[in-house]
Formats: C-alpha cells, sequence, structure tokens
DNA sequence: CATGAATGAGTTTTCATTCAT
DNA sequence: CATGAATGAAAACTCATTCAT
C-alpha cells in the first residue's frame, strides 16, 4: 500500500520530468503529465500541493541523485588533478548516460523556478559530510595549496561547470559526437584553466 | 512621423526584451508588452505578423548589435592572444553592460525558438567581409599554427563561450562582482585552456 | 450519471442549433453557446475539439434525425406517385416542425462548412439497407419506367427540394401559413413539375 | 472630379461584392475590400456610414442591375407561357453570366442582412410602372384567366424560383453542365408545376 | 476629401485547479 | 485515497471603426 503510494508518486515525477525535458515547461500540461503517469489529474494534487512544488521536487530529487557523484569519499589518497578528473568525467558521463535529466535542468535553470537557487546547489554544498570530497573543497584546498589559481570561486567554478555543460549541450544537441578521449582533453583543457 | 512610426515598433521590441528578460517567456503576455511599450494590443500585430515573429526579431536586432563586437578589422597586427583578450572583453563587456540583452539570449536560446540555431549565430558567423575577424578565425588560424590545442571547435567555443557565460551570469545574479581585473584575470585563465 | 454526462454534450449541441438558427455563424461565440447550455466554456472543449467539429456535429446529429424521414420501407408496395408524396410531406413536415432546425441546415449549406458536401446528403444517400427506398431511387425507377421526365438527377432534385425548401422557408418567415390541404396541393405541382 | 468620387464608390461595391462571393463574409474584411478597390480603408467611410451599411447597398444595386430583367414592356403580345420562359431563361441567364453575383446574392439572402428584405424584392415588386411585365402579374393574370393553378403566390414563386436558384447553384458547383438544351427543359418542367 | 496607423472589444482556445463521486 | 469532468481566467489574435495628418 505504501508502496503503491510512492510509487504513483515517482510516476508522476517521472512523467513530469520527462515531459518537460523533451518539449520545455510549454509542453507538459497536467493532464499530459498524469496521462504519462498512469494515475487520474487530481491524483497528481494529492502528492503535490501545485504543479510548482511538483516542477521543484523533480529538480530536489535530481540534485539528490547527482549528489553521490560529486561528494566522494577518501579523496586525500589521490592528487588535486586526479580529483579535478574525476568529477569531470562523473558528471559528464551522469549528463550524457541521462539527456533528458539533462535537458530538464537547463530548462529548469533557464526558468524562474531556478534562478534563486542557481549554482548554490552545487557550489554551496552543505559539508554536512566532512569526510566526504566536493568540488568546492576541492578548489579551495588547491588555492590554499597554491596549485590552483587564487579566483573567486564562481570564476573557478564557471571555468569548470560552464565548459562542461556547453560542451554535453553540444553533444545533446548533435554538434560534436563525445567519446572518453575527447572527454579526457577536455578535462585537461579546463585543468589548465584552473591550474596555476 | 517616420520617426515615431519607427518609435512604436522599437518600443514594442524594447517592452518585449525587457518581460522576456525579466520574466521568462511565460511572463510577456501579448497584452503586457502591450501595456509597457504604450501601445494598444493591435498595434503589435501592424508591426510583426506573430508572436513568434516578434521574439525572433528581437533576438535578430540583438544579434546585430553583437556583431560588431565579434568582427573586428586590422586583425593581423595582433598577436592571438591579444586577439582572443580582446573578444573576451568585448563580449563580456556587452554582456555585463546590458543585462537585460543578455537574460533575454539565455532564455531565448532555451527554447523552442533558439534551439536549432543555437549557438551557430557566433560559431558560424558569416565571414561576410573578408577583412574581418570572428572567433571562428581565430581558432582556425591558432590551430594551423599550432599555438591552439586541436580541439574540435566546438569544444574550443565551449571553454571559451561556455566560461564567459557562466561568469557574466554569475555576475547579473550578484553572486560575484566583476571587476576588470577579475575579467582580464579570467580571459586570461581562459587562454590557458586554450593554448597549447 | 451518464445520463448528466450525455445530457451537457447535448445541451451543447442545442444551444449551438439554437443560436446559429437565430443569429448566423457570427451570432454564436462559444462564449455564448456555453452560456445558453448552461456550461462553462472550456466545457464546450471537453466535448468537441474545435468548434468547427462542433458544428458539423450538430449537422451529422441532424441528419440522423432526418434520414429515416428519408428513408421509407416497403415501398414496393405503394406507386410512384405516393412515394414521392409521402416524402414531400415528411419532409415538409420535419422542416415546419424544426424551424430551427430548418433554420440550421440553410445556415450550414450556405457556408464554408457545407459546401463540398452540399445535397450530396440528400442526393446521394448510401443505399447502405437495400430495403429502404430513397428519393434516388424513386427519381431513378421512375425514369426507367417513363413515368418521370429523363432529366439530369439535379435538376429533378431541384424540382422538389427547391421548391420544397422555398415553401418551407416562406413559412418559417410567416410569408405564407401552410396546412395540410396546401402542402397537399405543392406537392401536387411539384410531381406535374416531374412526372413525364 | 464627382467622375473620381463615383468611380471610388463603384470600386468598393464591386470589391465587396467579389470578397463576399469568393470568401464569405468572414473573408470580407474592410482592410481587404479597400485593398481590392485601390483605396485607403478610411475611405470606405467617406461613401458608406457602416459595413452593414455597404452591404446592403451591395444588394440594392444588384437589384436594381436585376429588375430590368424582370420587368418586360409589352407583354401583351405574348401567351403566359412565352412570357414565362422569357423570364426563365432570362433570370437563369443572369445568374450564370454572373456567378459571382449570384453567390454574392446566396450569402446575402442566408444572412441576418437579407431575412427582413428576403423575396419582397421579387415578390412585391413595385408596380412602379403598369405597363411593366413582372412574375407577380404574370401569375397573377394567370390565375384570373384559369391558366396557371390557384395558389398563394409564395407557393407559385417557390416552384418557379425555388427551383431556378436550386439549378443554378448545382451549375455553379460543377454538379451539372447547363446548356440552353437543359434550361428549355428544366423552364418547361416548371411550368408544367404552375400551370392548371 | 483621402488616407492608413492605431485601437480595443470580442473571438477561439488552453490548462491549472477543484470537488463530487 | 483516486478520479476525471467541469471550470473560468488568461492567452493569442482579428477587425470594424476612428482620427490626425
Amino acid at each position: 500500500m505504501t508502496k503503491e503510494i510512492t510509487d504513483k508518486r515517482s510516476a508522476i515525477l517521472k512523467a513530469a520530468m520527462e515531459l518537460i525535458a523533451e518539449n520545455g515547461f510549454h509542453g507538459a500540461p497536467t493532464a499530459m503529465i498524469a496521462v504519462r503517469a498512469g494515475v487520474g489529474t487530481g491524483t497528481i494534487y494529492r502528492y503535490f500541493a501545485d504543479k510548482d512544488v511538483l516542477i521543484r521536487e523533480v529538480h530536489r530529487e535530481l540534485e539528490e541523485r547527482m549528489n553521490p557523484i560529486l561528494m566522494v569519499r577518501n579523496a586525500a589518497e589521490r592528487s588535486l588533478k586526479e580529483r579535478f578528473q574525476h568529477f569531470f568525467f562523473g558528471l559528464m558521463r551522469f549528463l550524457l548516460d541521462n539527456p533528458l535529466e539533462f535537458k530538464f535542468l537547463e530548462q529548469f535553470y533557464n526558468s524562474p523556478y531556478g534562478v534563486a537557487m542557481r549554482r548554490d546547489k552545487i557550489l554551496n554544498q552543505k559539508a554536512s559530510d566532512q569526510r566526504c570530497d566536493t568540488v568546492k573543497n576541492l578548489f579551495e584546498q588547491g588555492i590554499a595549496e597554491g596549485m590552483i589559481k587564487d579566483l573567486p570561486l564562481p570564476i573557478l567554478f564557471a571555468l569548470f561547470f560552464g565548459t562542461l555543460a556547453s560542451v554535453a549541450r553540444d553533444h545533446t544537441l548533435g554538434f560534436i559526437e563525445l567519446n572518453d578521449d575527447l572527454i579526457y582533453r577536455t578535462a585537461e583543457a579546463s585543468w589548465d584553466a584552473i591550474k596555476r
């Protein structure tokens, strides 16, 4: 029973994410989300107060799925560059392997929804678990050690994630065909930008 | 008289651009555009066949304003790096000095309107005037001369524009306060990514 | 429950038919149809994809109501003239008893909607049920037997239905007051036109 | 000068008639009428108080052009049947030779405009010129002489004009190809309906 | 007189949200 | 809890009419 309720909730979240990714916010009316989720229209409002709440929830759950990729344990044993490359590959892989999720995120961040929270997400990752490695930790440590340019975090982040997202987008749109070698060389270039 | 007619057209374009920048496509109904432009609803349709046409026209005129920034004469006399920095500064200045225009462009490219054309705009700048320098020329020449990494153009472009847009966005959203020194150092970092 | 759902659909069809009959297509905006039907505007679009579909559906249902009048069994036992008079009376009765329906049909056939199909309806009645008599059958048989003038079907049809519609219209508009005797004598005159 | 004013008036009337005939009332906005007439939009309102007035004026002028066809001198010298046939042919010729005018009239009579006046036009032709022959005269005289069935005028009229219009419509729509022989035989049939 | 740019009321249609079952 | 029929506010667009030039 509890299982079924959760199933419905998940189905709605998945349907919303897919439709927004495929057609944009315009192409995802509640009726259509309900059909794809296999539930009644009204049912959406049993699980989410609002369409806004639903969409923000899609984003929140996506974030949770991405956190493990951006928080890695046992970082101390590796070099800064290795850790950087691990993040770059991990995130790129996630975006390429989950193109719908990626398209949803792009829609989300370029809409009134995502303006307030924006890159808080990744940059201000709560150091809830101090033993976990984050991009933020990486940059701060690198600056402290003199390995990484002493630039404000948002700029370092832009050199890393701005590039990464742009390349991933071009792949999604078919402008380039990425392979491991290209991703590797792109990560190298991005590291060149960041390293001192 | 001719002046006033043009004024009305311009007022509509400006109102549309501002509202879309501020509120996204959802927040720019024709009625609101008309009010902000100080004209009647019907007047919009005297100047633009369609709301689509209006929006594409906003984009087209913006593009025309940006072209001179991205096409510069007498490039031969300068080094590749100088030319790169010129582009980086010019584009960054335009985006920071025209935050509404920048926000509009972000909305535009992340919507059905701009998906097809996307960065064609900047990447495939028509070499209509052979004496003009473009980012594309810069990259191709740099690769040929062995000064720039031999990566596919979209990736070089991502290292340049992906970073630039991300930084500009953070500034617009108030996450960093850019100044000429920071822009300079960001351009340096971006050049480090690209140069061999 | 099923009853009520059907009721709403019927109410919309009826309201549309009445308003179009009374005021023409111009005088039947969806908002007015909804008010007269006692439903919300949006409800119309739950039952009909389009205003066009709604109007064509009004026509289709009207046609279905008229079919039994124009298709009669056991024709063989009666003379051609009797059968002719039966059709004439039947159709006239229907038009006089349903003046709104008649006015709607006139609007419909004189509009982009009905131009293509026009009187196909009545002339080319599908002989779906071979045992049923139709006006077309009547004319063809009459010609073959030498009882009816050997004129093209559309002309025979005009002598029958052109007259009938004109008379019915005059009655509806109050120019004559028809009674059974007048209808009978009109049918006689129409038969004189057709019979050899 | 006066010439030019009249020219403009005529051009507007002609343009309105043609557009309504070709596209129905929906397809004849004032702007389009003005373009086809080669005048400014506002100019229409110098000659006609209203769009309604314009349309009614198109009808009135058409009527004036048709009157001579329906009012013929020297009728006394011909037989009733000859006169009937003369009307039938004359009117049919006019409708077939002026298909746009015919289509306009059909639009007009099936719209709120034409309901009040309807067949007054032809039936109640003012006996302004007693020496002129009219269909009405013909019928009244025929009844008095016992040559024509003693039916109410609207019914006789329906037997004549209802048939005629229906046949003309079928020709216009391409359902039959009329020629003089067919028109003659149709007139004969119509006469059979009317004659005692 | 002639013009046509400007207007806004009116039209069709969509869709988030509610609520009776 | 689940449903989906019903709703009406809001959106894009049209067009008869006016009025400054």
